[in-house]
DNA sequence: GTGCTGTTGAGAACGATTGTCAATTTCGCC
DNA sequence: GGCGAAATTGACAATCGTTCTCAACAGCAC
């Protein structure tokens, strides 16, 4: 992109790179604005927030949408897609090269240009799916 | 799933349906809602969002959220992907059988069981592509 | 028609995210 | 080390899409 991004190196955003990093999970800027308070931070949720965009804008971060709201993950800086958990969020990180060509090659054959895309595998992960077969009988 | 769907026949939610099998992009249910209105109807928003939910749950629709909002769109009954333009919506629907091994394949090697996927391309059609660069030449 | 129950519409309520703005902090420069 | 312009912050209000509430209403079986 135009890379207009000026960014100025502060505790707060140091804190939120921490934090994220700190987990292997997707989370969303709500729960990371509440574990920085819980480490007694005093960030605001709005800095948060910032934060998070501009991690992903820099591309080290991903970002997925689920549920009505966006989670955040410290990210391989390589091009990669994602296997998750929907039950504990435990993420595997994919890089399918099948995949990437597929999807530029259909584009172009409809004459689309500057493709995007979004792929994501969601399941239940083998732990998460004991437990239920577990709970499942009584 | 556990099909537990008594659902009745009104003239709301077939208005919503005609409405939204006129449109081959995908819309938003404020979208939708609008348009139902401008035609005279008197649909409650409420109700358009119902009706929404229950098609795509009977999977009379497709949904996929974009931007913060979850779009709609009547589909073809069986199970496929999409092309989508950025810019005016324009969609082709896909079918990619090596994709769906694909997913399948990446999630049981895992061990993850009952696997979902998203599966979206985003760029610009080329109808867009030619009014984008017409208006970048001022 | 009667009754039971799913459905509707208006508006309030909600949760996630973004905007506002004065106070604070960073950082290049003297 | 101190200055000053410009970026950043945090508390709060505002916005946005969506869901909830609830009394009035309309399918559908009898
Ligand atoms: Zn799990
Ligand atoms: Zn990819
Ligand atoms: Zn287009
Ligand atoms: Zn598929």
């Amino acid at each position: 992109m135009t890379d207009t991004t000026p960014r100025r190196s502060t505790k707060q955003r140091e804190a939120v790179r921490e934090a994220l990093s700190a987990s292997d999970e997707f989370v969303s800027a709500q729960a990371l604005h509440q574990a920085l308070r819980q480490d007694g931070s005093t960030v605001g949720l709005a800095t948060v927030y910032r934060a998070l965009a501009a991690l992903a804008a820099d591309g080290e971060a991903d970002a997925l949408q689920a549920g009505g709201e966006v989670l955040y993950r410290a990210c391989t800086p390589t091009h990669h897609h994602h296997l998750i958990c929907r039950s504990c969020g435990r993420t595997v990180e994919l890089e399918a090269a099948a995949v990437e060509q597929w999807a530029g090659r259909v584009a172009a054959a409809h004459g689309f240009v500057e493709p995007e895309h979004v792929v994501d595998i969601f399941g239940l992960c083998a732990e998460c799916a004991a437990r239920r077969a577990a709970d499942d009988a009584r």
